[in-house]
DNA sequence: TACGGTGTTGCAAGCGCTTGCAGAACCGCC
DNA sequence: GGCGGTTCTGCAAGCGCTTGCAACACCGTA
């Protein structure tokens, strides 16, 4: 492994100034930048992270707290976070929490001082935890919004809103949502929205759940929303409708003749042929990109607080084939 | 932030002490280390990563290269190694591939130096390659087999032959295989045991793809398997059985009434009560533990060559109602 | 009593980089 | 020609740990 001294050597120049070389290019000559830079291809110069972190304090490291690796969304978040890292020339580490307070709590303490930052897709924990984690590095969290911590939302409450009007137009009364995770704070906004809507229209809104949001708990929902007489059923996420849907052909329900159906995201219907599915495209890798970005900006500007701001991403919504109006009873 | 210092005056040692009580406790006189520990535990000292990683040239960071986030069979595996780090106290990079050759390259090249050891799933790299990368750092392969790199794999080529057998006891003539990424070694292997066997045994394989492991692929590819007349159909894996299921569903084809149906894996039909679906049961997350555990022994043990083994665990075959007898002709 | 061992501790020299500071070289200007 | 001001470069002091070596105490034994 070649270092600064060879790289220094080679080039007829002293270490500091290949260090400037590297990373402050503006403050050497031209020349010398030149020659430097050329020693360092020849050489395959790369710093070592270990030492630049021990002087600057900075490892270049971002932590990624997720609760859990088999929901696409965050596939893709984590996807979009990596594409922003290896721009800025940061690492992603990730933790998985499996969606416990404690577990992400520990990774908020074990992690403190190894990484530059946080991003929490989702966290559980309570808002003054998370503020106080903002104090001692810089926090971003996804797919939550935290009174003082920088955060990206899509706008999947709004989404539902528009599939459930939809839904009304139809002529539909009693509408389903299969809730998800339990304890998650975009589950509660997707409900509360809802029930105000079902509310304020006059409509009736059947809550399953919550559960988590896994392909076979959707399938063992089934049977309850059926029989819950509902006309249709929106689901937290795509795995769960994914769920829904397979028990329901093996029961021989129709989609949408018998019961209309829509989820809160199109992780799984994305690239579908003809879009069957009503469901809401939302921008999971862009939510990563942005959150990554955002957070290796607050830790270049110092880590501390560059006023938090609340970003939400709008969804768009697929209203196909899969609601209709509800089947006539009796 | 505490330091080793710190922690050394208020305990009354050296500096080098209170290291020594942290690494290698059996070094120090008892009642030192008791007082260590205390002070220690009572400023909340933990050791700065980077420094340590200076002096020792190990990082505590363990790379997992992986292709895709979105396949459940990935998120099981990081999720075990993730379990295994923690333990052993390393944290998990990741980077994410899109299964492209030159990103995998670039992500050996890049982490080279700042991780103790990769993990490679799934990679698509020539077996040269991998062998130049394990002469530069301790290198693991999951759910693919390198001469001279240690590597873990399910045995899945083998539990799809079961499938198969039974497929044949079942009568059936034409057998369909879905076939998975492009270029994946694992998809060649679970194809030729499948050709092998068809021609032993004198059925007739179609393979159909391949493609993309993703439920959309799977729908889109219902219908060429439709029309191909195969009685059975297997899949490289359960998102692409829930695509074609989906799609069969929606065309009113019936399981396993029309067409028997398996999977590769049982990812998403895991936990479904009265496991509807024939499909492999595959130690996604011990795969993962196994690997990082492997790999962590790799570099414990001076990160050299303990000649490399390759362990294939066992899959589990589900026999299920989704396969019957193919429907009779005409 | 003297001596080699053994067990425990501290000293100090790094690990490979960054960066404040000072020196050197050069510029234009009075 | 001398001076202040720029630009560029090098020096050296760390960053917070680890670890080889030496110092020291204390032991049992000759």
């Amino acid at each position: 492994m070649a270092g600064l001294e060879d790289v220094a050597r080679a080039a007829g120049v002293s270490a500091s100034t290949v260090s400037r070389a590297m990373s402050r290019p503006d403050m050497v000559a031209p020349r010398t930048l030149e020659r430097v830079r050329a020693a360092a291809a020849e050489l395959g110069f790369r710093a070592n992270p270990a030492a630049r972190a021990l002087t600057t304090g900075r490892t270049g490291y971002l932590a990624m707290v997720v609760p859990d690796l088999h929901n696409p969304f965050y596939g893709g978040v984590i996807s979009g976070a990596q594409q922003a890292a290896e721009r800025r020339d940061a690492r992603l580490v990730i933790t998985v929490t499996d969606g416990r307070q404690d577990r992400e709590a520990a990774a908020l303490r074990d992690l403190a001082g190894q990484v530059d930052g946080f991003a929490l897709l989702s966290p559980v924990s309570t808002a003054a935890e998370l503020a106080a984690a903002r104090r001692r590095a810089p926090v971003v969290v996804v797919n939550r919004r935290v009174p003082g911590v920088t955060s990206f939302t899509a706008d999947t409450p709004g989404g539902l809103a528009r599939i459930f009007d939809r839904l009304e137009e139809l002529g539909h009364t009693d509408v389903g949502y299969l809730a998800g995770p339990p304890g998650s704070w975009m589950d509660r906004r997707r409900r509360a929205e809802l029930r105000d809507r079902a509310a304020r229209r006059g409509l009736r809104l059947h809550v399953f759940g919550p559960v988590r949001p896994a392909f076979a708990e959707g399938a063992a929902a089934a049977g309850e929303v059926l029989a819950s007489g509902c006309g249709a059923v929106l689901a937290y996420n795509s795995l769960l409708l994914l769920g829904l849907l397979f028990e329901f052909g093996r029961r021989g329900v129709r989609v949408p003749a018998d019961i209309s159906v829509a989820a809160a995201d199109d992780m799984a219907f994305a690239d579908l042929p003809g879009q069957p599915i009503s469901a809401l495209r939302v921008p999971a890798v862009e939510l990563g990109l942005r959150a990554a970005d955002a957070l290796r900006a607050m830790v270049d500007g110092g880590g501390s607080s560059p006023r938090p701001a609340s970003r939400i991403l709008p969804t768009e919504v697929t209203l196909t084939g899969s609601l209709a109006a509800p089947p006539s009873r009796g």
